[in-house]
RNA sequence: GCCGACGUAGCUCAGAGGUAGAGCAGCUCACUCGUAAUGAGCAGGUCGCGCGUUCAAUUCGCGCCGUCGGCUCCA
């Protein structure tokens, strides 16, 4: 975001709390920065506020703007600004200034409003056109749950009513693309109070998409040298004991007990991975062992934190455990990521990668986490790959490697994750026999490329906003006939494409041309064959695509051929 | 888990302290109609679940479950 845009918003947001301490007497501030997509303010207000006082506020705030009141920097003396805030009842202020070094800190002041900030500032509210407040939430004072919630107000404001305007439309467009509506209106999947929270059931629709993403997994990882292997859903509790995760990841398990014996339902797909490496004695020359399984896992997701499928209780990852020798580690993870390049630019996703270190709650010697750590930052480094940093962020046996997908309106999503670990391979005493005769501990590595299909799933939804790309497209053809009269031809031709292994659906209901054509644009159907009396006398096909264009005169072998490429071409 | 809003027919949504409506979808009938909705008729709901207030509650109150917007957490 641009730094002019950055300090509009931050002035709307201080425009925004000035409107509220007039409306709402005994409302304390607390803090109010601008944020990529507006700004925000949290307020401590006891009643709390309503939808309609949103349109209040907002009106306010026009009035405040167009008064034009000068907007007035001033500096104070820490303590000078502590007994002042104090004065004012603002404990919040207080709070944050309690925990500023600078001898000095700056204030804004605009007309009865004066706020501890660092600015910079517009030079007074008039120059504030084009905002909108959006909606209401609750926030924690400073980010911790320990901490009172507060009411957050998000708005967002431009620099003017066209770009302001614009992005009300974006967020229309995002609306439309949200695949928990998308996955209804297709037909795709749906979640059941019912059956339970965050557990999502595949229609035929979103069953064949989830099949088809498989079938892309599975045939890349054979190329790449992955075994295929298969772990129980339940383990054995000492297990989990022995991983740590019983210690550092149990809120998140699901347990159970069979005749007296203690299992945990796996959160996590490595142990087994870890037991099939463990079944025979290694040696250096089998390394690196890729064990891959769409494996499912069960997690006990917070409630809150449910969200269509990009936030569910049971979900399948395209995982696979890495057995290498530590000097194997460079290489591996440059494959690993050229593999998420090969299959992004697949989807047409750009991403961006973060390292995530030492979490409080981990397992491991520090000499392993450092070592670990500077893999990941070696293999990056050196292949000029930029990353951002993510302090505290790790999983609890190593650090990581996230990559964030750029969807197609330019939001983020960690689906792929690459994990350095040290400590299972010393958990489990796994090992392999070097060239020097000696014992020797091998690294692991723990990746996903889509992550959970789940989340994929949900990602390429929006990415696609319900436009699959034909090889992934649930029905890819849709025949349709006029009259009765081309009933039999059209279901000879439709026997035909089903036979070729094209997703073909058939349309001979007695209805007009127009509904059927209109039903199949509304399932985002990428080929419509209609055939009516032209088409059965020349023995052809016409064609309608998805984006409108027309093929006329196309002959079935033709048409079939085209499909195919689009397969084998995955577009 | 926390804050707030919401939960009415398969879907989208109206509605009111006296046991409910619309459009689409569904079913039936007629129409055989060439590029985004043919017409008519019919059927469909213990108004999320439980408890309470009331002569009476789906409408008011409380609790639970779920959804949505966020926060915290995460693939």
């Amino acid at each position: 975001m641009n730094e002019t845009l950055d300090i509009l918003r931050h002035s709307t947001s201080h425009l925004m709390a000035q409107a509220v301490k007039d409306l709402f007497p005994g409302v304390k501030v607390a803090i109010g920065p601008s944020i990529e997509t507006g700004f925000y303010y949290d307020f401590d207000y006891d009643p709390g506020f309503t939808e309609e006082d949103l349109t209040k506020i907002e009106q306010r705030m026009k009035e405040i703007a167009q008064a034009d009141i000068p907007i007035e920097r001033k500096m104070m003396k820490r303590d000078e600004a502590i007994e002042f805030f104090t004065r004012m009842d603002e404990p919040y202020k207080v709070d944050l200034l309690k925990e500023i070094s600078d001898p000095e800190v700056s204030t804004y002041t605009q007309g009865s409003f004066t706020d501890l900030c660092r600015g910079p500032h517009l030079p007074s509210t008039g120059k504030i056109k084009a905002f909108k407040l959006l909606s209401l939430a609750g926030a924690y004072w400073r980010g911790s749950e320990h901490n009172k919630m507060l009411t957050r107000i998000y708005g967002t404001a431009f620099a003017d009513k066209k770009s302001l305007n614009d992005y009300i439309t974006f967020l229309e467009e995002v609306k439309k693309r949200d695949h928990r509506r998308l996955g209804k209106e297709l037909d795709l999947f749906s979640i059941s109070d019912e059956t339970g929270a965050g557990l999502v059931i595949y229609h035929p629709n979103g069953a064949i998409l989830r099949y088809l993403l498989e079938d892309f997994e599975r045939k890349e990882h054979l190329k790449r040298g992955y075994q295929f292997v298969y772990g129980p859903h339940i383990l054995k509790l000492d297990m989990w004991k022995k991983s740590g995760h019983f210690e550092n990841y149990r809120e998140n398990m699901y347990f159970t007990k069979i005749d007296e014996v203690e299992y945990g339902i796996k959160p996590m797909n490595c142990l087994s991975h870890i037991m099939v490496y463990k079944s025979q004695i290694r040696s250096y020359r089998d390394l690196p062992l890729r064990y891959f399984e769409l494996g499912t896992v069960s997690r006990h997701e917070k409630s809150g934190v449910l969200h269509g499928l990009m936030r569910v209780r049971e979900f399948t990852q395209d995982d696979a455990h890495i057995f290498l020798r530590p000097e194997q580690l460079h290489q591996e993870i440059l494959s690993i990521i050229r593999f998420v390049q090969d299959v992004m630019t697949i989807f047409g996703f750009q991403f961006e990668m973060e390292i995530s270190t030492r979490p409080a709650k981990s397992i491991g010697s520090d000499e392993d986490w450092e070592q670990a750590e500077a893999a990941l930052k070696e293999v990056l480094d050196s292949e000029q790959l930029p990353y951002d940093l993510n302090e505290g962020d790790g999983a609890f046996y190593g650090p990581k490697i996230d990559i964030k997908l750029k969807d197609a309106i330019g939001r983020k999503w960690q689906c792929a994750t690459i994990q350095c670990d040290f400590a299972l391979p010393e958990r489990f005493d796994l090992h392999y026999m070097d060239s020097d005769g000696k014992r020797k501990r091998p690294v692991m590595l723990h990746r996903v490329i889509l992550g959970a299909i789940e989340r994929f799933l949900g990602v390429l939804i929006e990415h696609y906003g319900g436009k699959f790309p034909v090889w992934l497209a649930p029905t890819q053809v849709m025949i349709m006939n006029i009259t009765d009269e081309q009933e039999p031809y059209v279901r000879a031709i439709y026997d035909r494409m089903v036979n070729e292994g094209i997703r073909t659906a058939l349309d001979i209901r007695n209805e007009k041309l127009g509904l059927k054509i209109r039903e199949s644009v509304l399932k985002k159907i990428p080929y419509m064959v209609i055939v009516g009396k032209n088409e059965m006398e020349n023995n052809s096909l016409t064609v309608r695509v998805r984006d409108g264009v027309e093929l006329k005169d196309i002959t079935v072998d033709d048409f079939i051929n085209k499909v195919k490429e689009d397969n084998t071409l995955r577009r």
